[in-house]
DNA sequence: TCAAAAAGTTAAAGCGTTTAAACTTTTGTG
DNA sequence: CACAAAAGTTTAAACGCTTTAACTTTTTGA
């Protein structure tokens, strides 16, 4: 039933080590002799084992993936490229979930050596993950972790500037009464997100027009803008956190019937699948998915490699994406700063 | 550096079959001895390894999962739920994406006997799969396959009772003129839906307003309605084969100025984070992932358990989840076959 | 009390590869 | 053409666990 290396041999008439050296096309082995091994396992229908092959080469060629969750658009989008990147390298992906209420389940992917390395890609702090790889030894990196860990290699957005992109897109256009609404405070991208909001403004001789403090939902956007059209006082141009958030901003104005950007300049932080399916379109600063995964990808390898780059974290930029979202105020138009390319 | 079993014997003064009992809890073993085994592990951070087990036993205890894609709401809630229940069972997943560009690429997943059994969950006829897995012995499930395998055992939504309820809701609201936008007709699950939805229309003594067909996009539904509210008429309710649809379907009558559900009813299809995003908060059709992702895994372990249940395919119903998009028509208030609970 | 049954233990044989070391054949050079 | 070096091939020993068969100790009951 079982067909194994040895039946390739008997069959073809050669050594089993012969045969192992076809499979993993090393050198010393005829040509004439590598075509009988090729010939006879094809007659077999031969595959090696993956388990034999870890226990003997002490690799398993997994990647196991730690997640808080899949459902979050951006995480779809990472976890993809992830899997296409290292399938490119003959690499497989396991995946554990840990919700937080399941107190540690991805614990259970790297303790009986059933992965070559680990991507942790989550949300929020995981630290009791990183004291166990570490002890380990088992390669690791940190995904778009929250808390900067000094020890791992780790991958994250530069959220700073981000956010500074986005104010400047706004004050370009001329805006002057800019709003942010952030995200919890617990979480650094947010505050990262805001801090370059901020600097962007204050080289630029603005105040904050205001900054709410929210979830990263729609809830948050929508209720955020609802109380300032309930005051009756609205900014020019708002910096949402998350393009949830926006989705709620620009739902509360066009039920109030105030038109998005006619009457507010709205831009957003994601660009996964509801910036486009939006109306009008969300301009958004990019959460660059496949560059994160590449660079993950990238130093696991290395890690896996023995090459050990203690502390090295890799930033990726993201990018503005202009839609339709966003336009110079009513009153003026577009003062100095403004660039041509960016009117959508 | 590495513990091995061996470790632990020498460490707890017993042999090697003792302590394996221990650890696979199998009977035969002196309390007093389990404990000292339990303790010496405990000392050496001893865990079993996964590929000597593998090899030993002829089981891996992971569970491949082939998919299309992962960007797509419904799976990741499907993935999730599947993660989660076979974590209970002691499984882990490992995936990998067929694009359809990549040829095949989920073959690789099953090809080296990396796995114990295959989910495939995609939305596009898969049958080479089948080929191959049938052939090789390998215990797998179709999941949402849009091509129904007589030979497999699969788990499949009834579309058709999800269009069929969706129907009954706006008629049993008061609505007479009902239009539907399907998705594309190589869909099976598309064409379901919108044969349930004649056939409670049908049942009802009415005619559908308008059957129009195009992608499961949010362009598609923008489209559609824009094209009615173009040509100045508009039915009084509208069930969308899919969520993102309706979200085009409500956009464009937000743009022309238009109410929903004042001046159209929108029912959706899917349930997913999008339902609840959008305000109005989308009536819509849910499918039900946690039962889907349930019954995909029952049915995988009882193959892998040798229990054949050739072709056994199970059908997990819909169920209409009603929000803030779907009222009674202006003119008439709801008629007789309204039910009470309905009501948002 | 003693044989039989039950419980627990030990040694040894796989599971299907890879790899180090040894052996054999071919190649190249003076 | 001989002989060392290079290339090709094979034997044997891991890799870490499970499982079977055989052996030893403890318990049971007439």
């Amino acid at each position: 039933m079982k067909v194994s290396i040895f039946d390739v041999a008997r069959q073809s008439g050669l050594s089993v080590v012969t045969v192992s050296r076809v499979i993993n096309n090393a050198p010393s082995v005829r040509a004439k002799n590598r075509d009988k091994v090729l010939q006879a396992m094809k007659e077999l229908g031969y595959h090696p084992s993956a388990a034999a092959r870890s226990l003997a080469r002490g690799r398993t060629g997994i990647i196991g993936l730690i997640l808080a969750t899949l459902q979050d658009s951006l995480f779809d989008a990472i976890v993809k490229e992830i899997s296409d990147r290292l399938a490119e390298h003959g690499y497989f992906l396991a995946l554990t979930v840990d919700t937080g209420a399941n107190g540690g389940a991805g614990r259970l992917i790297y303790e009986e050596d059933r992965v070559d390395g680990v991507i942790v890609l989550s949300p929020m702090q995981e630290d009791g993950y990183e004291q166990e790889l570490l002890q380990k030894r088992i390669p690791y990196v940190l995904v778009d972790n929250q808390q900067p860990s000094p020890t791992a290699p780790s991958v994250v957005v530069n959220n700073d500037k981000g956010g500074y992109e986005a104010a400047r897109h706004l004050i370009s256009l001329g805006h002057r009464h800019i709003a942010h609404v952030a995200g919890p405070p617990e979480f650094l991208s947010s505050m990262e997100r805001e801090r370059g909001f901020v600097r962007a403004l204050d080289e630029a001789g603005l105040e904050p027009w205001r900054i709410e403090r929210g979830g990263f939902d729609t809830e948050t956007g929508y209720r955020v803008a609802s109380s300032w059209i309930a005051a009756g006082e609205l900014p020019g141009a708002v910096f949402a956190a998350d393009d949830h958030v926006a989705l709620g901003i620009i739902d509360a104005c066009k039920n109030a019937g105030l038109r998005v950007p006619r009457d507010l300049s709205v831009v957003g932080f994601d660009d996964q699948f509801l910036a486009t399916a939006l109306r009008p379109a969300l301009t958004t600063v990019r959460q660059p998915a496949d560059q994160i995964a590449r660079r993950a990808v990238e130093l696991l390898l290395a890690a896996i490699g023995g090459e050990t780059h203690e502390g090295s974290a890799v930033q990726v930029d993201p990018e503005l994406v202009v839609r339709e979202s966003t336009a110079p105020p009513p009153a003026a138009e577009a003062n100095d700063l403004t660039k041509e390319g960016e009117r959508s």
